[in-house]
DNA sequence: GTCTATAATTCGATAGAC
DNA sequence: GTCTATCGAATTATAGAC
């Protein structure tokens, strides 16, 4: 499937770097193609001339891995402060979960992969984890509405008593929601 | 303060609720003023002249109220229940707060149209709640994740498994959450 | 592969007749 | 108060020279 090496991959790894940046700070309307292009030092027509379009742009770079650590394997009283944790890292270390987020409330492509991502690597995690696995999806969108929600008004919105917050407070407040939406019999538990 | 009837309220009104469906439906840059005006019956060159600009405009139409019940009168362990079920119907009657949701993603001055709601509104209620007043504001941004994230995800991205939630799933789910984020002595109980 | 030039739209905002 | 006409700027996208 690897085809070989372009002599441009120097180029297109530059674009999508300045995309994922772009995408992240301004959202997808505001993110033109001409600041990325600029962003990265190359030509706009160049841009279009790779990725064929801004939605086929957008599309390259907003390709994402959750990483999420194999949690059937931690202690299972532990999976809501590993989640957390995990996720903290997640929003500070790459910027595309920020685009994906930014742009998913106006663009119907980066919505739906969210919605790709959450169904097929979150779900099925926590239709491992939970007592009935046909509960998956709806456990992995409880515990999205919180950490998405939490990422919502820390890092775009960027409410001030959110990014106050310490790690540590993150973690603490966030871990018993995570593992009560996972793990519990049911919501009265 | 208030300026007698203007002859042109009507149109006002009209305006201002095409504006209101455009801002939630679409998000602030995609929302046009020509748009708008077409949905308002009206001349765009009108809405300039009633709003003064397209910002002026949003300003207008996302003035919010959140009207929430005097929850210190309340059963002190019933607060969370309470809180999502009043949410559930703001959410759902009014698409001010999908306007607000949208657009401030990518607007600056809807992101501080949300914070001037969560503190003027939310905090005050949440520090006469929770064990030390001083942390009003934090609990409030704790319980606005989870709000505004189960908003998000139910109504603007429209992730299946959250659009499916029953209402009393959402309840039973969400008001243990906010009932520890709002009144619980620390984070570890 | 790279860049210039430009097409084709669309937008917010303004000027001015009636 | 209402509308027509239009400005000036910005956008995505394309055509074609080198």
């Amino acid at each position: 499937m690897t085809d070989k090496p372009r002599r441009s991959d120097a180029s297109r790894a530059k674009i999508l770097a300045a995309a994922r940046e772009r995408f992240a700070a301004d959202g997808y309307e505001r993110a033109t193609i001409r600041a990325i292009a600029r962003d990265a030092e190359i030509d706009p027509s160049m841009v279009m001339r790779y990725y064929g379009s801004k939605e086929g742009l957008f599309a390259a770079a907003s390709e994402f891995d959750l990483k999420l650590p194999d949690l059937a394997a931690a202690a299972p009283d532990t999976v809501g402060k590993t989640l957390v944790e995990h996720f903290l890292d997640r929003w500070e270390e790459d910027e595309v979960l920020i685009a994906l987020l930014r742009a998913g409330m106006t663009n119907a492509a980066a919505a739906e992969r969210m919605q790709e991502i959450l169904r097929g690597q979150l779900a099925p995690i926590a239709g491992a984890l939970c007592p009935d696995p046909a509960e998956g999806p709806k456990r992995a969108a409880l515990a999205a509405t919180q950490v998405l929600g939490m990422a919502m008004a820390r890092y775009v919105l960027r409410f001030p008593a959110a990014v106050e917050l310490t790690r540590q407070e993150v973690i603490q407040w966030l871990a018993p929601t995570l593992q009560r939406y996972l793990t519990a019999h049911d919501a009265r538990s």
